[in-house]
DNA sequence: GCAAAAGTGTTAGAAGTACACCCATGA
DNA sequence: TCATGGGTGTACTTCTAACACTTTTGC
């Protein structure tokens, strides 16, 4: 801050927070996202529920990041929690900064312009927003659905996503590199988001969406038997056509102790 | 940005860089550091050079990392960039931004706030400053000790540093853990800050350094071996009083196709 | 010849990779 | 009894870590 004093054309830009929410369903990684709604007035005033939806890139309205501007009397982590909590009606998830986009014409595009205008009422002379991204890693349930619809949000495929609003394709692929370098260092990341018991096949399934490998099951089930806070149960499936798998469960106590004496 | 509609007390902070600029001096490594001068004129009006400094806790003025806020016509990354040529006088050296600070409280510190009333003109009302943050490693030489005394700039070394203004101790920290995330991965990084000839035990010396263990002279030369682009010359030391060690360069070329292949 | 730092090879353990068959269950 | 997915062991390679002595040079 010494190179510049008062000389200097300082200005205030705009400061929101952006939140890539990655959510597992058993099956595949998807991105949680909102319409950029051409109607004027905000989704609290006029929550218009409906079903989860489908990619329309035809619709008039484009998908974006759920975010927000930044209020006067909150942290940047309180304002992304908030995001959080108004979409999912989850709290203590932990939420990773990972990169400010600021820009100069990150908000420049046409139809994003309006936008800002119609529904932030911001006046015509604003410059710029500086957005701080943040990303989660959820566990798509039945919790989460309802919520989301009330903001027209959906969960989409991370691969294949059409244009977004904004820098928005952008500041997912940056989020996904830094999903994938937080997971290296902080694997309980992924054990979040599947069920407290799961089997060592829905482990595998895991890590072979999350790393894009196949894993050979023998070599797994050693790999299984190196993380010792991957605890084997003594329950076991039930009810299936075949031989019933073991259940294991992720020991977060066992998770700290170990990565403390690594 | 669908969590706030016309409603949401949105207001415009000022954003601002800090750079944590790392250096090595072949022993040791620093962190450059300004003055938060009580004087209200601004350096570039008033250059005050002096020789390097050393700490001084008794002084009136605090250390500060460098840091401006950003310009209208400005994007992040090159107020970082700029910063670093007004400091330094270098150009293209890569920085990374690494995190944004928007603690509500973070220029709360009275001592502080005189200092960006008087020296940056901000008004009575300005409530926060959002800081994004990045880093850089640079090679301490000849070139950058001139110009850094007219900011009275000086490198301090990192361990031990005394309280700083704002968070920007806190801020080191964290640049020290993505410095060393990021050198995991980018392991040129190091490179950048050695001479271009540089013997083993230089490189064993930085490596120690900089990962805070001791390495075992025999396994750090198959180490080097298996480094593909770190190349064997067959020049020498000369002059030493003991046998010549042999000079080693990095191989740009070599380490780009290394990375590609793995 | 001596002080000072350079340079070199072997062994053991841990982790990763490749590969094929039998087991338990419900329908 | 069959279709389906669960579960197991061995051999090879690679990386890591521990460890001691000889070489070269200037003084």
């Amino acid at each position: 801050m010494e190179t510049d004093g008062k000389n200097g054309p300082a200005f205030n830009p705009y400061v929101s927070v952006d939140c890539v929410l990655f959510g597992y369903d058993g099956e595949r990684l998807m991105v949680l996202l909102v319409r950029q709604s051409e109607a004027s007035s905000s989704p609290q005033q006029d929550p218009a529920p409906q079903a989860p939806c489908l990619a329309d890139e035809t619709a008039p309205s484009t998908l974006k990041l759920p975010g927000s501007i930044i209020y006067k009397e909150e942290d940047l982590d309180e304002a992304a929690q908030r995001v959080l909590y108004e979409l999912t009606g989850l709290k203590n998830i932990p939420l990773h900064q990972f990169h400010a986009f600021g820009d100069k014409n990150r908000t420049s595009n046409p139809r994003d312009v309006r936008w800002l205008r119609r529904f932030h009422g911001l006046d015509a002379s604003f410059e710029r927003i500086v957005t701080v991204a943040y990303f989660a890693l959820l566990k798509i349930n039945r919790r989460i659905a309802p919520l989301s619809s009330d903001y027209e949000a959906c969960w989409m495929p991370l691969d294949g996503l059409g244009f977004l609003a904004f820098d928005h394709n952008r500041i997912i692929e940056s989020a996904r590199e830094y999903l994938y370098r937080h997971a290296e260092t902080n694997p309980d990341i992924l054990f979040n988001i599947l069920p407290r018991k799961f089997t060592a096949a829905e482990l595998r399934r895991l890590f072979e969406v999350f790393y894009g490998q196949t894993y050979d099951v023998r070599n797994f089930h050693k790999k299984m038997a190196r993380m010792p806070y991957v605890c084997p149960l003594d329950e076991r499936e039930k009810g299936v056509p075949h031989r019933a798998a073991r259940y294991y469960r992720f020991d977060r106590v066992c998770y700290n102790q170990f990565r403390k004496i690594k």
